[in-house]
DNA sequence: AAATTACTTTATAAAGC
DNA sequence: GCTTTAAAAAGTAATTT
């Protein structure tokens, strides 16, 4: 059987590349907060209370998003890996206390969504997927790529007919690399990835 | 029992009503988009299951009367755009689609991809095109597919390239342009899917003096 | 007509309308 | 449901050069 794979098509074993591309955690502090006083004291801050309750504060480098809300509760996005996270979360609190913001007691980290791609490195026939995949949509007319929802684990995969693809709503990084050998292995199963010599005879037009 | 029956009847009613309403709704809209006695009993059907199943509540009428008509247009094969719906209602593109795909999971419906071959004939026959030129263009559309080139892409854009195609070699001039607003699709996209078409498929078209 | 910017889809929390 | 934030995928769209 992998005898078969060997020979039909080497691309078909090489592993999925797998990256984390965004991570959103909410971070809540043991305090109310002052947003209008923050927003004084703090430069770079962005605070539309009309348009939004939270005030936006952003670190560059690497390039990550803060909403802080008065409940001393926040959103925390754009960082690449819990590591990232946690680092961000400490700069932007220490960045506050260097400002007179006084945050005290140890801030509790969770993550809530995980955004990632993979790429199969396969091509993927994308109509064939959507008949045979189940919990899925696939509307080229609205977006180009497949909407799987996965059952376990449970999140949300955009498959594209390259055979790259996003990872949404996991709370966890293995449970990443599980949804992706996932479907790969779904997809080889339903016969849905495309071997060089799958396309081949077409009928002429002439 | 009585107060059993009295309830009923009251929802009975109450459905009864919001039919009347929707049913105006759906045959402004069907004549709006000239559809046919067989897309709008479709759509009568689907917009009653809908109702049935309550999934109209918390929802406007006319965004679910321009779903079900989506859903009917596709079924009968004689698609739609979400764009051209939304021109002639008053719910917008996006509550549209949303509707549209409650239809599909709440009523199971089994909605085929769209197939740019379906586009053809009606975009054909507004551009005033032969019969041949539209079997070309879906024999076009055909190796396409084929040839894996339609993944991801918009079934009007592909449609509208392969008539493109099929006005050169057929010699029945039309320009880009005309094609494209008929389509709903830009005149770059006509030219980026002519373009693959004309690499892929080696096509070998007619020179222009 | 090519380049740039921007929008489509997905998930997710926050507080309030 | 919406508002705001981040990020990717590939297609399409609207502007700019």
């Amino acid at each position: 059987m992998l005898m078969v794979c060997y020979m039909k098509k080497t691309n078909s074993i090489s592993k999925p590349v797998v990256q984390i591309e965004n991570i959103v955690a909410t971070v809540t502090l043991d305090q109310q907060l002052d947003l209008h006083e923050i927003e004084r004291k703090v430069p770079r801050v962005e605070y539309n209370p009309d348009q939004f309750p939270g005030l936006v504060f952003r670190l560059d480098r690497p390039k990550i998003t803060a909403l802080i809300f008065k409940s001393g509760k926040m959103v925390v996005t754009g960082s690449k890996s819990t590591q990232e996270l946690i680092t961000a979360v400490k700069r932007i609190i220490k960045t506050f206390y260097n400002h007179g913001i006084k945050i005290t007691g140890r801030p509790k980290i969770q993550i809530q969504n995980i955004v990632a791609s993979a790429n199969l490195n396969v091509d993927v026939n994308l109509e064939d997927a959507a008949y045979k995949l189940e919990n899925n949509m696939y509307e080229p007319e609205q977006f180009p790529g497949l909407i799987h929802r996965m059952t376990d684990p449970y999140v949300v995969l955009l498959i594209f007919s390259s055979g790259k693809m996003v990872i949404t709503g996991a709370k966890r990084e293995e449970e990443v690399s599980k949804a992706v050998e996932n479907i790969y292995k779904t997809l080889k199963e339903l016969d849905c990835l495309v071997t060089k010599s799958e396309d081949e005879q077409e009928e002429e037009f002439f | 029992r009585y107060r059993k029956w009295q309830i009923r009847s009251r929802i009975q009613s109450s459905i009864d009503r919001n039919l009347a309403q929707a049913m105006n709704e759906l045959d402004r809209l069907s004549n709006q988009l000239h559809l046919n006695r067989a897309v709008r009993e479709e759509a009568a059907v689907i917009y009653r299951k809908a109702v049935e199943k309550g999934l109209v509540r918390g929802r406007s009428i006319e965004s679910v009367i321009a779903a079900s008509v989506y859903v009917a247009c596709r079924l009968k094969k004689l698609p739609r755009t979400l764009d051209e719906i939304s021109l002639h209602t008053r719910a917008n593109r996006k509550e549209i689609a949303r509707c549209y795909r409650l239809l599909v999971k709440e009523l199971q419906l089994k909605v085929p991809i769209a197939d740019p071959i379906d586009y053809i004939p009606r975009m054909g026959s507004l551009l005033d095109l032969s019969g041949k030129a539209m079997n070309i263009a879906a024999r076009i559309v055909k190796i396409a597919k084929q040839k894996a080139l339609t993944a991801g892409k918009d079934p009007a854009g592909l449609a509208a390239a392969a008539i493109y195609v099929a006005t050169l070699l057929e010699n029945e001039k039309r320009t880009q342009k005309e094609i494209a607003n008929i389509a709903g699709v830009t005149e770059v996209t006509v030219r980026n899917r002519y373009k693959e078409l004309v690499n892929e498929l080696k096509l070998d078209i007619p020179e222009e003096d």
